[in-house]
This record gives C-alpha cells, structure tokens and sequence, in this order.
DNA sequence: TTGTATGCGTTATCAA
DNA sequence: TTGATAACGCATACAA
C-alpha cells in the first residue's frame, strides 16, 4: 500500500528507503535500476520498504547524477493537428523496451516563459529530441543534440536524421486514383507550406503525364478547411466542369464538400474528392473520406529506432528515409464520366 | 548568436557563464531568476555570457536545488479527444504570468514504463497535477500533491478542488432547445461512463418534466461513432417516429446521422441531432454540428486559477464549482413537426 | 550589490 | 554482493 508517514514533511528519499529497508542507498539504487547481482533477500526488503514509503525516485535528481535524463522530447505544432498521435504511437511500441521516457511539447504550450519547443527540452535535457514540426530557418544548423525530424522536409539541413512521407509521391497516387476512376477534369486544392507544395507537384506531373489540365487552387492560403472551402468556391465558378477535387488534407477535404453542397453539388455523384493525411476524421462512418494514409504510425516506429542509433552514435552518417503513402478508399471517390458512360 | 564553445565536451553551467562573465555563479543565478538588486552592467555581461555559450539553464539542478519544478503536470485520457486542448489554452491564459511550466501526459504515453500519468509525475516532482481524466476508484484518496480535477465528477473525493461543466444541466438544455424547437418525440443515446450518465439524466427530467416519454439507447455501449451508429440503427427500428436525436457527444452524433442516411432520412429535413462537447469537429463548416459548449477553455482558467491556490494555501477548504453550459445551434438542428404544421 | 558555503537526491566509482 | 564517498548544477542562506 502506498501510505505516507505521517510525520513526514517532505517526501521520502532514497535515503529513508535504505534506513527502513535496512541497507545502503547505493543496495536501493542497484534494485531501482534493476541491477542483477543482488541477493534476492535484500531486493525484497528494498521493494517492500519502497512501497510502504510510497517512495518515487527523483527525476531530477537521478539525470542530475546520471548524466542523462531516458527522456526524449517530441516537439510538435499544435495538439490539434492529430497526426502526431499515430506518430506517438509508433514511436511508443519501438521505445518499449528501452525504458525511455517521453514528452510532448507545442509551440504555444509554454510560450508565455519564452520557451520555444527545443529550447524548453534543452533545459529538460533531454537525450533525444523528435522535431515534428516544421523547423524554423536556421533553428537546426547546429542544434548540438541528437535529434530526428520527423514529417517535414522545409528548412532541414542534409546533415540531419529524416523520416517523412513521400508526399510527392502521394499526390501522383492520389491523382493516379482519380485518373483510374475515369476523371479527367482534376483538380487540386493546395495551401501554404512545403508539405503541400510536394504534394501539389505529384498531383501536376500526373496530371501533365496523362494529357490532362493542371487546375491548382490556393496557392499561399492557409492549409484549413475554411480557406479550402472558398477555394474550392472559387474554383467551381472558374472551372465547373470539373468532376473531381483532391484536397492537401483532410480538413482541406472538408471544405471543398463544404462548397461543393453549398453548390447543389453531390459527393461522390456529381464530385469526388479526396483528402490526404487518413486522420481519424477521414475514417469516421459519416464521412468515409478516400485518402492518403502518411503511415504515421510506421514513421514513429521508424523516428524512434532513427533516434536511438543518433544517441547511441551521434556521428553516424546522416539517416534518410521518405515512407511510401498508401491510397485509402472510401465512399467519397467514385468512377468518373468517362468510366460511366460505356 | 548561440554558438558553442568548440572543446566543450558537455553543456555550458552557471559555473561557466560566471567565469566568463567575471562574476559569480550567485550572481547568474541571480540574473537568472530576475532578482531587482543586480547592476546594469553586471547584468549585461551575464546576459551576454549567456548567449554566447549558448546556456540553459538545467531545470533539474534547478529544481533539485530549489525544492520546487516550476511545472504542473496535466494528466489527460487520450490525446485524440481534443476537449484537453482548449483546456490547456485556458491554462496558458491563467498561467501567463507565473512562470509555470506545464506538461502533459496521456495514459499509454508512458505505459511501457509501468508508469501511470500520476505516478510519472510524481516522480517528475510537479508542483502541482491537473487531473483531467477519470481517476480510477480510490487514487485520489490520499494523494498528497496539490491538485484539482477538471471536467470530471467520478471517483472524486469530497476533499478535492474540482472544476467541471455542470452536464446535467448541459443534458436539460440540450433537450430544451429540442423541445423549443416543437420536437416532441426526441431520443437520446448515451454510452457507458458518468459523465454520459449525467448528461442522460438532463435529458429524461427534462422530457418528463414536459411530459413526453423517455428513449433512451446505448447504455454500456463505449462512448464512439461506431456505438453510436449501432446503437441509432436499432432506435430507427424500435422507434421509426422520431423527430429528433441528441447523442451524448459529437462523435457519437456522427455515427447516429450516419445511421440516419443509411435509412435516408436528412438532417435535420427530417429529424435534427445534437451533439455535446462543441468539439472542432462540431464548428466544422461541412458538418455544422448543433453541440452544447462545455467551456472548457473557461475550465482551463478556472482550472489553473485553482490549483495556484491550491499550491499556496495546502490547507484551504475544498473549492468546487460547476461551469454553466451553452447550446450552440448550427445547421443540424431545425423546428419540429409541432412547430412547422401552423 | 556581490561572493562563499552548504545541501538537494541521485548515480557512479571505488573499496571492502 | 554490498557500502562509502565524490560528483552533478543549481538555489539559498549568510557573509562581506
């Protein structure tokens, strides 16, 4: 039972486990960091004392000694952007066993002390670091910490680890979903950011390698659904014969259905469209968005390992590695005019 | 410029920046911590020494030091249920100016460590936890930390500060503005846990209180799109007259328009449905949610504002408050049979 | 206004 | 297999 002494003012130390278990605190130290050259006897004495104690070791105190605090830092945009939960997923299952800590940071999270992400971890001094975030110009050029970028590819030095998705690639399979459905009149609705823009580019050299017009829309707007939706509008009044719409994401998908019914329009009857990005959103039953799956799960999986060969040997090459995209069906794509009409 | 010094095998110390500085380590830290009584110009040079080495300060000596982290720790259930975001951001606005570092933890974030969110934050030393997940039966008993529970009302002690949205009163509004609307033959479908148990008890008193009877599905049933839509399936079959839905949070709403159009009845053409939680999802333009907004940002704020209390004054009397919800009509709700005859 | 000394709770090194 | 003991990097009296 985790009961506290009563007495107590402050919590039980190492110390006062070692008194009441009978040994030295360097016994209690060996059995917390499960050293395996004690005596059964004293191991139990010591768990037992821990736990009548309710006894938690410091973390600080053991990185401050240890010279290491197990903890990596992943630094992310905003919790909104729910993409980094599979990514935290992934890293989680390959970290399993080596007994690191994680935690997460985004960018407003402690803005108020001034701290942006990596400098908040730098003070946490964490061994490894996750940036999941598109990083700032310059902010990695000599970041002297072993670190992975994970997901982005604007402003990261070719020194650095990287595992990201192939959006090129996702596009040109997006596009080639849509092409293999019949479509012909595509068009794309891109945003603001690097990301979209390997995005935008698979989509205009599939679309120039089958013949067809190269229609983008929302260039340097905002990645959301609300600016999504007047492009979309907009689009619709410049070009309305278009039979399918591919969106830079999820959200982006949303938006453009959004005008698209404000229009009369009807999904996937009269429009297909997809998103990209697989969220949990483009999943949902109601919606049943066709998209592009980034693997986040399979990038954590993939960071993590990346990570833990940065720490163990910071001046191994640089590791690279782009994740290829899958296409997910769902019910919002359906065969296009030309496929219909034989 | 923060460049590091090149023979340095390990980070720069205070020990460091008052060598080159000229001063004491004292007087960094001084600096440091922003005490009035440092000169200008000792101050400066500090600074100075400071950037160029490129210091940060170890918030592990720091706390260990101290007998304090500077840092609350908020522990939530999952990171994909976006309600603990807005949550944070009121935080942060409360926190602004005190210089609380805050972190977060899910339940599986660190569960290969055996570790439980509060256990972890135990160890981390936190000055004060945010308990924004449902604790299990008996955990906050004798927790000696200062902490406070938000949005939750299960398994919490009498002792405990407590800041959470009144959903009993959310489930009543919600059934009001059905009602108001001349809806008459309105069901509700909850799920299994006490939050959903009392927004369900809102709604039954009052539709009694009205008068009209009681339906209610999914008892048991977990609290997602998919029970949902199960769940709403099998009301359609038992009860193929209603006119109106009210889900005991977005997701679930989803899944109960999904079963709607499988049965191709339109929202709200032919019956309306509400949500709970006013989730982004809700505010989306495609879906345009009617939701009943928890306030969870007024929670955060509430939230952080009690716990400081809490830290400073161990032995104050417990401080519990309830936040008044507010319907958010949107696009998914309309007037009912009653209303559209005359 | 600034410097000195002590201790925080661990890990790690060395002896025993 | 176990026990002393010296760091670790900083805050905090206390002294100057």
């Amino acid at each position: 039972m985790t009961s506290v002494q009563p007495g107590s003012r402050s919590r039980p130390t190492i110390y006062d486990v070692a008194q009441r278990a009978g040994v030295s605190k360097s016994l209690v130290s060996l059995v917390l960091r499960g050293h395996p050259n004690v005596s059964d006897r004293r191991r139990r004495a010591v768990l037992e004392a821990i736990d009548e104690l309710g006894y938690r070791p410091s973390t600080a105190a053991a990185s401050l000694a240890g010279h290491r605090t197990h903890s990596i830092g992943v630094a992310i945009e905003e919790f909104e952007n729910l993409w980094f939960v599979e990514l935290l997923r992934g890293m989680r299952q390959e970290l399993h066993a080596t007994g690191y800590h994680v935690t997460v940071a985004d960018r407003d999270l402690n803005s108020h002390l001034a701290l942006d992400p990596i400098d908040g971890f730098r003070s946490l001094r964490v061994d490894g670091l996750v940036m999941a975030m598109e990083p700032g110009a310059g902010v990695l050029d000599d970041l002297d910490l072993p670190y992975v970028v994970a997901g982005q590819r604007e402003n990261v030095p070719g020194t650095s680890d990287l595992v990201a998705g192939d959006d090129t690639l996702g596009g040109e399979m997006a596009t080639g979903h849509l092409l293999g459905l019949g479509h012909e009149r595509i068009a794309h609705v891109t945003g603001a950011g690097g990301t979209a823009a390997l995005r935008c580019s698979g989509y205009e050299a599939t679309m120039r390698a089958a013949g067809h017009r190269v229609v983008v829309v929302g260039h340097d707007e905002p990645t959301t659904e609300l600016a999504a939706g007047r492009s979309t509008a907009a689009l619709l009044d410049a070009e309305p014969d278009v039979t399918a719409v591919f969106a830079a994401n999820d959200l982006m998908a949303l938006g453009a259905m959004a005008a698209l019914r404000e229009r009369g329009l009807g999904v996937p009857g009269d429009v297909s469209v997809m998103g990209y990005d697989d969220t949990p959103l483009a999943g949902s039953a109601y919606l049943g968005l066709t998209s592009v799956d980034d693997r986040s799960d399979e990038m954590g999986v993939r960071t993590a390992r990346t990570l833990l060969r940065r720490i163990s040997d910071p001046s191994a090459p640089p590791h690279r590695e782009l994740l290829e995209p899958a296409v997910v069906v769902r019910t919002t794509t359906a065969p296009g005019p030309r496929a219909a009409r034989p």
